[in-house]
DNA sequence: CCGGTGACGCGCG
DNA sequence: GCGCGCGCCACCG
């Protein structure tokens, strides 16, 4: 896909799993390492046939925490979806970045 | 083109 | 370690 959102997408399917990455990170690796805000931005408009097909909730921010507002559920979905997966949530709400970090180049 | 919006990130104090 | 402010980007009128 060569639109940002498809290229977004495209990242995000290949986060592993039982492993997470960063908004940033995604940005890094599509060439834009600014455009962090706008990755978040791709990820809520994911359409509905691609949410099975695309693990978003493998994507939080750089701090390990769960960043999604005004959303009712889905962050409590997320944070659900990724302790299935085996990640741990420290203190209720971080996650380690040295222990569960995608961070490929 | 301009302005508003937002699942971000980083530097400061 | 926390809160704030500001810059960045894509998208939508």
């Amino acid at each position: 896909m060569k639109t940002f959102y498809g290229k977004v997408y495209d990242i995000v399917k290949q986060i592993p799993f039982g492993k997470v990455t960063s908004y940033g990170h995604i940005a890094l690796l599509i060439g834009k390492p600014n455009a962090a805000r706008a990755v978040g931005y791709a990820l809520k408009a994911i359409p509905l046939e691609l949410k099975d097909e695309i693990p978003w909730h493998r994507v939080i921010n750089s701090k390990g925490e769960i960043s999604i507002k005004n959303k009712p559920g889905a962050d409590i979905l997320q944070k659900k979806n990724l302790e299935e997966e085996g990640i741990v949530f420290e203190n209720g709400s971080k996650v380690d970045l040295n222990k569960f970090g995608w961070f490929p180049n």
